[in-house]
DNA sequence: TTGAAAGCGCTAACAG
DNA sequence: CTGTTAGCGCTTTCAA
């Protein structure tokens, strides 16, 4: 038949790749041949019912999987994708790789992690090396270089499909984006709901986007919930723990401070719980507090944090399966927009309670 | 010269692997056969320095790098290892990950990440079929999966390399220590010259294995410094944030409470620069304050905190270097004892300043 | 709708 | 010390 091993006496030397199921012995078993095997293996079309179902049935009982080098090799996918991060902070990179491994997995490809370094000038010869040497099927990026243009110009000029995730609107891009704006509305409503009525901000670094948006959220809360929006309780931190105690401590100097303060992250959140306690006033009874993230600081603080959950882990997952999606057909995949969830604790309560 | 493509016109259409420089080339560039190239790339005994030079000068004007899928076909070594792990905190796992991926690159080595549950009864048949389905040559376990003697006896058998990485002792394994005693000791003496006379230690969760390490480390730092071990200024917490309050408020409560606090983790630590501020106390003036681990937590607060750096990245990277080690020549990886520092910050000064 | 043969790029075994 | 040959397990022609 062609077997071109596993002939004759099996000496116990040398045993190649013990043990391994190979596609000849699916053929063999299902009755037909290596082709068609692999036909079924890949979803490709020309296979009649009744092959396919003795050729899954073989698969079944020999618990055949493909040897994934064995399949680069011949054809022209690689079954893998890498994620290209600048160290970012490490819960976010974290869950975001877990999200993206949960979509590789389920679609059999692997993942390769590829640590980079945004400023340095030969990251795009870098990131094509890395294509080109581990003929990766496409790319997953998370910010900051989902903005870095040079790379993207040149992941479109090579044709390998990539996806980003980013808070930011994007164009014509495959990968996520969050809606910020409308889960602080929403964390808003919850405040106003409680009976909030002078409701301050602590808003990250003016330079940062993430602050622009989230102080969009803020203001549109407030008309939504009928609330006047006073500059007055505006106040600027630069997204440190440090920087929210100190801008909390300018609300409460106010000669009517706030009962509620949405600290534009969980750090600057922390800060202003610390600072409201060493005024001897407690949190929520005399001022609700709220962030943005749920980072670990979150839980880890007392009392712990209302805030928005960005379900990072689905960003990763979200934006994988868009980009297989592309890869499998060019052009099929899309943005999708990424559920946040509101994560209610004990650091918001009724107001005056 | 039994060149198998490439003859004939390059039409445009279907060119395969898209300008890939290959073994050939390199052959024929440095003038010797492909095997020569082979044994230069894999560092293989019997070249002449002459020729290695000679084929090194042309992987260099090439710029050739060897396709990973194809060496794992023909070869026995897949240049695979994967991070086994089961969930620990994200800054741990990313830091740990970080540093074996160090290792990996830097021998060439690709990193596959496994998550396991280690509760899961077929733990063991999963990573077995890993192992066999993806022809890793070794796995790097992190904790708890290190004690899972079922998995470490079944790695065994197969005679699959494994490195550890664990804070524990080890007898014939690869892998990782740290002296989490010795580190203990050295910030017992930090306090010790700062003349504190009176130290009070936050311990963890008894039944955790590291609260033992911390407090034999604890007691042995007093002795050295000539300091007497007084039990009532030792008190049990939970490594929680808010067990670190707690446990803090009983040693203020004490009729000599203590000047300085070892908590054994950072979060117990947080919690006790909290309590203390809660009874209008001052850190450090007052009370010096320090942690174990240097979690963000550390650095997120204030003032920050002075704390152990267990190098967990260092952690990685030895131990995925042990493995590789291991790999190349069975029984040559070891154990190796990862270094700590001490992370002096605001949380600790003078006694009395 | 199916199959036979010819590689993918590299290393292993065995000669020289 | 170096080269030759025969595959690794799979997909891709291309023919049936």
């Amino acid at each position: 038949m062609g077997n071109r091993k596993r002939e004759g006496s099996d000496d116990a030397v040398g045993r190649p790749k013990a043990g391994r199921v190979r596609i000849e012995d699916v053929a063999e078993r299902a009755g037909v041949s290596m082709k068609t095997v692999s036909r079924v293996l890949n979803n490709e079309p020309n296979v009649s019912e009744r092959t396919r179902q003795r050729v899954e049935a073989a698969v079944e009982t020999l618990r055949y999987r493909p040897l994934p080098s064995a399949r680069v090799l011949a054809g022209r996918r690689s079954y893998l994708v890498a994620l290209l991060f600048d160290n970012p902070s490490a819960n976010y990179l974290m869950e975001i790789e877990m999200g993206v491994l949960d979509a590789c997995q389920a679609q059999h490809y692997n993942l390769m992690l590829a640590p980079l370094s945004y400023g340095a000038d030969d990251l795009v010869e870098k990131v094509e090396a890395l294509v080109l040497q581990s003929q990766l099927d496409g790319v997953v990026l998370t910010p900051p270089i989902t903005d870095h243009v040079a790379l993207l110009r040149r992941l479109e000029e090579l044709g390998i499909p990539y996806a980003s995730i980013s808070a930011k609107e994007q164009n014509r891009h495959v990968g996520v984006v969050v809606d910020e704006y409308g889960a602080v509305c929403e964390l808003m409503a919850h405040l106003a709901a409680l009976g909030h009525q002078r409701i301050g901000h602590v808003m990250g670094h003016a330079a940062h986007g993430a602050s622009g948006w989230r102080l969009a959220g803020y203001r549109e809360g407030l008309r939504r919930a009928g609330l006047r929006y006073d500059p007055a309780l505006v106040v600027e931190g630069e997204f440190s723990y440090e920087s929210g105690v100190a801008a909390t401590h300018r609300l409460l100097d106010l000669e009517r401070p706030p009962t509620a303060i949405f600290a534009a992250n969980d750090d600057m959140a922390a800060g202003a719980i610390c600072a409201i306690g060493e005024r001897g006033l407690s949190v929520p009874r005399d001022v609700s507090v709220c962030g943005f993230d749920d980072t670990p600081i979150a839980r880890q603080i007392h009392p712990a944090l209302t805030t928005i959950r960005q379900s990072t882990r689905d960003m990763g997952r979200l934006a994988a399966a868009e980009l297989l999606k592309d890869i499998r057909e060019l052009g099929a995949g899309g943005i999708v927009d990424v559920p946040y969830t509101l994560q209610l604790r004990r650091s918001t309560g009724p107001v005056g309670a």
